[in-house]
DNA sequence: ATTTTTATTTGATCGAGGTCAAACCACCTT
DNA sequence: AAGGTGGTTTGACCTCGATCAAATAAAAAT
């Protein structure tokens, strides 16, 4: 792990986010000041659960896996977290104490944000703690969104979703890439490898198409009735 | 449903909750003052997933289920609320629409409190922010927490660690009134009713004893163990 | 291009838990 | 005491998805 300062490029991902994209230009120099950034290995542990965590993340590129561990050792994804989203953000209010693993699944690029400090920011400007709870807001309903998929729908189904959520509404035809490897994707929707796998097979009746990271659907309706 | 004053106990409810618990006694009064109260049979559907929902509920008395539905009419809780407890506060983020299914499980008092109203007030008085981002934290965690038991662990060891929940550190001997019907429960849980009643057979071999509702532990290394 | 490594797919098996039906039980009412 | 009514338990069966092992495919390294 190396730090560096931020580069222009890293101001442009920062300033486009959902997070920063609606903050008052003051507030986001006063959090961007003494921004700290790291680059990771892929695989890389940032933090592990219950330990104690003073800064929140931001992702400036790669992509980072938050999950907790069974005592058995086995592993269950929280959230997968691509550039631009901000996370971490929970330690803030629960005792400084991270609530789950994180790792990095490629090379990745991070923004550490001092906690103290943006905590301090929102207690002084309303549009930061209105980020913020925008922020915990979205993030608690991806984890309402899982719960309620893991237990409504069966493996086909949740992937159908996913692929559905990726694509436009009203279009039939389309075909977009993973934005990682099926590995991950798995993990997100709490099935081993093998039934994702399974899972695509089972959609190619219903016209879904995979070759490599590129899906294709050729008919919507049939996708949303699976 | 009628419509009601706060009386006194209402008022002692309100005021030893975790969320105004913490909040200076100006905020609160501000927030008590045009609060609505509301009574509802059990059953009584409170709003459903999508509907414009432009307040937020605190329960006085009774148990309100929060619950998704499946196309095919399955549903699965997301969290279940006890006395004391705020819910439907993230369609105050999410342009004022419900993000889900709201029901009473038994007779129940709410006092509702407008979101516009609590938003201001969170824009003012940096507490109330801070309270509600405490507030959205907690209900996250819920979702990630129960995510992850459905993930990690089996149907007896979720049951376990809901026992374990209930029961003081250091003690091994413990006896606890459940707070609501098996059913509910079972719910809470991701279980089917038959599941949580197998489940809790299967615990009996290590010193779970269930009579009704009320559940005693005579291992509690043995539950831990599960 | 060839080898090595890593990701994905496929096959076979197994177990957890859902579902349906029936029995059981507790608490009410009459 | 008899009969409801609704929650809970038990039994039987079956489906989904985990797991293990092996085959393939794709990517990376040489």
């Amino acid at each position: 792990m190396k730090t560096l300062r931020l580069n222009s490029n890293d101001r442009a991902v920062l300033l486009g986010s959902c997070f920063f994209g609606k903050l008052p230009m003051a507030a986001t120099n006063a959090i961007l000041d003494d921004v700290v950034v790291s680059t990771h290995e892929e695989h890389d542990i940032l933090f592990g659960q219950g330990e104690p965590l003073d800064h929140v993340f931001f992702v400036l590129s790669g992509l980072v896996r938050l999950y907790r561990l069974g005592k058995d050792g086995r592993e269950a994804d929280i959230a997968v977290f691509p550039r631009g989203e901000l996370f971490g953000e929970s330690a803030m209010f629960l005792g400084n104490r991270a609530t789950a693993n994180a790792q990095t699944i490629e090379t990745t690029m991070l923004a550490r944000i001092d906690s103290r400090k943006l905590r301090k920011l929102a207690e002084q400007t309303p549009e930061v703690a209105d980020a913020l709870m925008q922020l915990l807001c979205r993030h608690a309903q991806m984890a309402e969104d899982c719960l309620a998929e893991d237990r409504l729908l069966t493996a086909p189904q949740r992937v159908a979703s996913y692929i559905l959520g990726n694509c436009p509404d009203g279009i039939t035809n389309f075909s977009f890439r993973l934005p990682f490897q099926k590995n991950v994707l798995a993990g997100k929707l709490g099935l081993a490898p093998e039934a994702l796998s399974r899972a695509f097979s089972a959609l190619r009746r219903s016209g879904v198409t995979v070759k490599g990271r590129v899906i294709e659907i050729h008919d919507r309706q049939a996708l949303e009735r699976f």
